[in-house]
RNA sequence: GGGGUUGUAGCUCAGCUUGGUUAGAGUGCAUGCCUGUCACGCAUGAGGUCGCGGGUUCGAGCCCCGUCAGCCCCGCCA
């Protein structure tokens, strides 16, 4: 017998086949011996198809059915026909169409699978250890599907507006700021070290000195720093930058990107989206990635605060706090334990306290801060905050940071709680206006919000030296449903402003010649104003396949604890290599 | 680095509150019966280091201590 395989997809097989002959090939997925018939799906990427064996009709084949495994590979030839009528299966894209197949070979034994196929409910360490078997699951293979039609879409949109797609290296200089880098040992420089790159920001930047105009590059990042369920020590960026651009440029190019990409997941999104400056994103919804897919929007009361004779809330204000509020709707039948339970909540995000204003639903208005407040003040309250019977009203008083951060995921919490989200929304918005710098505790000095190579807004730059915590960027960064898809700006290309950019950050004069001489010398020889984008290709798919972590779209992932639990990567080396590169480990490490 | 949570059959879980006979269920697997199933059905069977180590106890899957591993979160992630 000689087969060729497959000239048909099992999933593609429809009633325009009935009576022609065809071969497919793939797994055994399911096998349903009735005793004198058999029934078997066959599976490939495309979807199913049901082959039946009946020993009337062809004793062979039927003996051969006898002997299928469950996700053995075949291959089968055959003459396509019509189900009985009433056998047709309305749930299966082939369910009118079978197949008695004249000839059928096995081509791959299997053994049992450690994990039945599509059960939703098999943990993710055995997924991920036996992931080749994950993939063939009708969940993974969409997501990879998926995937693929974003990337393609992306790809194509952004060939047709004449960009480029340029590869820049994996193994390059260590950075100084931003994330923890992966480090990879020279075997040829005895001591020095190769970083992986968090992004391409560097090179991208000097493509464009370099006259590349417009460039793009799906490009592998890596970080090094604890995992979450978004967050991966490699990961994928749709990386994007431009020559002789502003800020709109760059939007306009994004959005246009974006209408593409959710197109390819069967999502119309409108553009323009939605302008939000950071200062209002944090004022109204205390965070720089909104969700506003619904209302919940803050308020401040400093000023009420401030004449109070509360001094807990009073000298937060004078010491350049200020104190916010939330109004939450129809809970004012809140018990105790409830209240405790949101005051803990409240506290686990960072608040030192929370204090309330309840309109109960028979008028009454009860709160423990009322006794430092006048009549006046209290009605104050209550007309800011619109409030009606049935709704609480939570205070919060600290740093803006701490204030906007409690309030932010407050404000998410019973959004959540409350069923407010419509999660038939599709909300892109940008945020604008980030500021350039933010205060380290930890570092005790200005950091970059963005990066050091973000220009600042041009009627800011007085502040750059006395006023850094008010000098705004342009920088901005695109939210869907609460979550930042990406983020970019308008980079500096004058080589004087970035030496200020860089000694604004408090780095010295070796630092930077050591780390980035080469930049400000290229922008020595002619830089064309540039900006430009990265967008989270991993969180994108992720959101568009309605998965929470982004594992689920990709198929080789680590775990959270950054192994790879197929291969057991990382894994030792040998005494040879690690000699070869010039290093020595301080502990015997575990076989 | 910190907090929470989980660990019992190949897989998913019950049993733990209140320690006590031979540790169960569903599913998968094997075998047999079954000619239109599609979560096929029926029957029989195999399958266990109760994560690991120590302790308390006459006796520990269950209580205590330690440890390892998975997941989630905080820190961290320009």
């Amino acid at each position: 017998m000689e087969l060729a395989y497959k000239n048909t997809n099992c999933g593609e097989i429809t009633e325009g086949h009935i009576g022609k002959e065809i071969e497919i090939a793939g797994w055994a997925s399911t096998i349903r011996d009735l005793g004198g018939i058999i029934f078997v799906e066959v599976r490939d990427r495309s979807g199913l198809f049901q082959i039946v064996a009946d020993p009337n009709k062809n004793q062979s084949v039927y003996e051969t059915f006898q002997n299928l495994k469950t996700e053995c590979v075949v291959c089968v030839k055959g003459t396509v026909s019509k189900r009985p009528d009433d056998t047709i299966n309305p749930r299966h894209a082939t369910g009118t169409v079978e197949m008695y197949p004249s000839e059928i070979e096995i081509l791959s034994a299997a053994v049992t699978l450690p994990f039945i196929l599509d059960d939703e409910s098999v943990s993710e360490d055995i997924r991920l250890k036996y992931r080749y078997l994950d993939i063939r699951s009708e969940k993974m293979m969409n997501n990879l599907k998926l995937r693929h039609n974003i990337v393609t879409a992306i790809r194509g949109h952004l060939n047709k507006n004449d960009f480029l797609e340029v590869e820049t290296p994996i193994l390059i200089k260590t950075t100084p700021e931003g994330a923890r880098d992966y480090l990879v040992p020279s075997r040829v420089h005895d001591g020095k070290f190769f970083a992986l790159p968090q992004s391409p920001q560097i090179f991208k930047q000097l493509l464009m000195v370099g006259g590349v105009e417009k460039y793009y590059q799906v490009a592998k990042c890596f970080r090094d720093e604890d995992l979450r369920a978004d967050r991966q020590p490699e990961f994928t960026q749709i990386d994007i930058e431009m020559s002789f651009v502003k800020q709109d440029d760059v939007l306009n190019m994004a959005e246009g990107l974006l209408v593409e990409a959710f197109k390819a997941s069967n999502v119309e999104i409108q553009a323009p989206f939605k302008r939000l400056t950071y200062r209002e994103a944090m004022d109204r919804y205390g965070s720089d990635k909104p969700d506003t897919r619904f209302g919940l929007e803050l308020f401040d009361v400093s000023d009420i605060m401030a004449n109070s004779t509360f001094d807990a809330f009073k000298n937060v204000v004078t010491a350049g706090g200020t104190v916010r509020a939330i109004k939450i709707p129809g809970i004012a039948n809140y018990s105790r334990k409830d209240m405790d339970d949101t005051r803990n909540l409240a506290i686990s995000f960072g608040a030192k306290g929370l204090a309330w204003v309840t309109y109960m639903e028979d008028g009454e208005v009860k709160s423990p801060v009322f006794k430092f407040l006048s009549e006046e003040q209290i009605d104050d309250i209550a007309r800011r905050a619109d409030a009606q019977k049935g709704d609480i009203v939570f205070f919060v008083a600290d740093s803006p940071k701490v204030v906007f951060d409690v309030l932010g995921r407050l404000r998410l919490h019973f959004g959540e709680k409350l069923g407010l989200i419509n999660h038939d929304l599709h909300d892109l918005l940008w945020v604008v206006d980030f500021p350039l710098f933010e205060y380290s505790t930890e570092d005790d000095r200005y950091v970059s919000v963005h990066h050091p190579f973000t220009t600042p807004n041009p009627e800011d730059l007085d502040k750059l030296q006395n006023d850094k915590g008010n000098v705004r960027s342009i920088a901005y960064d695109v939210v869907y449903n609460g979550n930042e898809l990406g983020g970019g700006s308008i980079r500096i290309h004058s080589p004087e402003l970035q030496q200020k950019a860089f000694e604004a950050l408090g780095l010295s004069e070796e630092e930077i010649q050591e780390k980035f001489e080469f930049m400000i010398s290229a922008f020595k020889y002619g830089t064309p104003p540039h900006g430009g984008i990265a967008l989270g290709l991993d969180r994108l798919v992720a959101l568009l396949a309605r998965t929470n972590s982004i594992r689920d779209v990709i198929a080789f992932p680590k775990n959270s604890q950054a192994k790879d639990l197929m291969t057991n990567a990382p894994g030792n080396a040998s005494e040879d290599q690690l000699r070869e590169l010039h290093l020595r480990l301080r502990n015997t490490p575990k076989p």
